[in-house]
DNA sequence: ATAGTAATTAGAATCATTCTAAGGTTGAAA
DNA sequence: TTTCAACCTTAGAATGATTCTAATTACTAT
């Protein structure tokens, strides 16, 4: 899949808002943007630390969040590496892998992923909704 | 594999502890048994639960499980579903499969899945360390 | 306008986990 | 046996991310 740009993603996080009957508010707006900005994989925390300047409080920010949660258009990345939740803004199927030694996360994208976990799940006769697929190691610069 | 009896998982726990120098110690052998006679997922406040009608405290619970999960003979789960950290005491290759329903727990085990995320990995030009691989959807008996 | 609902907010509350400081246990050397 | 240092355990305090509360503000439809 294509990069998507910030303002394309920040567009399409309000739009999802919008669909579900939720208003753009100036406050839903900004907190969309600095999560489409801030290009990795955000935390409340550091979302709250770039709205706040513009007078946006952190329930705010933490309502947002949980919205656009249950909305599927982003996805909570539980690591064992940061007491902050991250999040996902691609919720295509891959997988992230993090860095064990500069805790730096890459998305690595592979359709045939889901399609085997699927698979797995459905030997044990359940349904496969969505899944969390993380990998630790060394990255391309520290593994040297 | 087949399915280990909790004497002899709890026998290994320990076995680890002393093989690293740490003592085999009465509140050690005992959250360790409480590990192991636990069954499924446990977490540390269901470990502190168990023990503390033997008079050990949680310190020495939340002690010994991170010197287990140092060693890697358990591996921390984190879970969107769960507020508590859940442990894996089958550190095999393998998938959690959890349901978005009931939240109940299967593991599934998958000797190709590892493999699958190493080559995604290396493709990153990452090396592959270990992996934490959780799948969401409806259970055997709640997707009816 | 005005009523009713949705949204925002500061600050308090919660609660899993970690830290601290004090006391207990062990084992080996003198 | 005595000593000593290192290891272990523990109650309770501290931390800190997230959630809750209660009060205010901003829309929307009539």
């Amino acid at each position: 899949m294509a990069i998507m740009q910030p303002d394309e993603r920040a567009r399409r996080l309000l739009r999802e808002l919008e669909h579900h009957g939720y208003r753009p508010t100036p406050q839903r707006e900004a907190v969309c943007w600095a999560l489409a900005r801030h290009g990795g994989h955000p935390t409340a925390a550091e979302i709250v630390e770039v709205v706040k300047l513009h007078g946006i409080g952190q329930a705010t920010v933490y309502n947002t969040i949980t919205t656009l949660e249950k909305l599927g258009v982003i996805q909570p990345m539980p690591l064992n590496t940061d007491e902050h939740t991250r999040y996902d803004l691609d919720t295509t199927p891959h997988m992230n892998f993090v860095c064990s030694q500069c805790g730096s996360i890459i998305d690595c994208h592979a359709p045939q992923l889901d399609l085997m976990l699927a698979q797995i799940a459905s030997t044990a006769g359940a349904t496969f909704e969505s899944a969390n697929v993380v990998v630790y190691g060394r990255c391309e610069r520290c593994k040297n």
